[in-house]
DNA sequence: CGTCCAGGTCTAC
DNA sequence: GGTAGACCTGGACGC
């Protein structure tokens, strides 16, 4: 789950003399995933346009409900009932397109496992499949991405645009603009812009 | 009680 | 390709 396989020397050879970010370069990076990518397409989607007590009503009700403990199968929550998703989890609008989702990966007709870098994807053709799923557009689309280890896109969003702000010290900046300035890190923009905004959370050395 | 909006996305111009 | 409106829900906020 925190891709301990995954070799950041690439990254933090790109970062060592690098002013904003060489604090990173000493193990900084790695993100909380889940086993599946199933699953983080999920919870993604359940992060989208609510505050973070509904992600965790929704998900909850899935673990809880559904799994009885754990992130419940794709069979599973295809076969969760409709009323499942509106009074239990109460995901509205998301309700149809988690039950959608899961169907299609249950039946097969629809690997999301496949699209992990191991499995030799370009992130063009992954960011492509992605936005294709219902529910899933630029955020939550650069969000899994990020998860499964792919890290050229950076996550917009309600908190990471004024972090940003704060971070940077600018009055204001457009996405556009963000992602130009962060082009330099080529591959790595989106995890250097994610850990910039985070450094915070990393306890300053003593 | 009505309005706004939160870790957006979809559709229709 | 860029942008209003609608969309489930519920918590915060103003009145």
């Amino acid at each position: 789950m925190f891709r301990l396989d995954e070799d950041f020397a690439p990254f933090y050879a790109l970062i060592e003399n690098d002013a904003a970010l060489s604090w990173a370069a000493k193990g900084a990076g790695r993100l909380l995933a889940a086993p599946t990518v199933f699953e983080d397409v999920v919870k993604t989607i359940c992060t989208t346009n609510c505050a973070w007590s509904g992600t965790v009503r929704m998900v909850s009700a899935l673990v809880n409900d559904l799994g009885a403990g754990a992130f419940p199968e794709p069979k599973t929550m295809a076969a969760a009932p409709v009323r499942f998703y509106r009074d239990a989890a109460r995901a509205g609008y998301r309700g149809a397109y988690l039950k959608a989702l899961a169907r299609d990966v249950a039946s097969g007709a629809l690997d999301l496992e496949l699209l992990r870098p191991e499995c030799g994807l370009l992130d063009a053709e992954v960011e492509e499949r992605l936005l294709a799923l219902p529910g899933v557009g630029p955020y939550a689309c650069a969000h899994i991405m990020m998860l499964i280890g792919r890290y050229h896109r950076l996550v917009f969003d309600s908190w990471t645009r004024p972090a940003y702000l704060r971070v940077s010290g600018r009055r204001r900046a457009s996405d556009r603009a963000i992602e130009r300035s962060f082009r330099p890190y080529g591959p790595f923009a989106g995890l250097a812009f994610w850990l910039m905004l985070t450094r915070g959370w990393v306890p300053a050395e003593g």
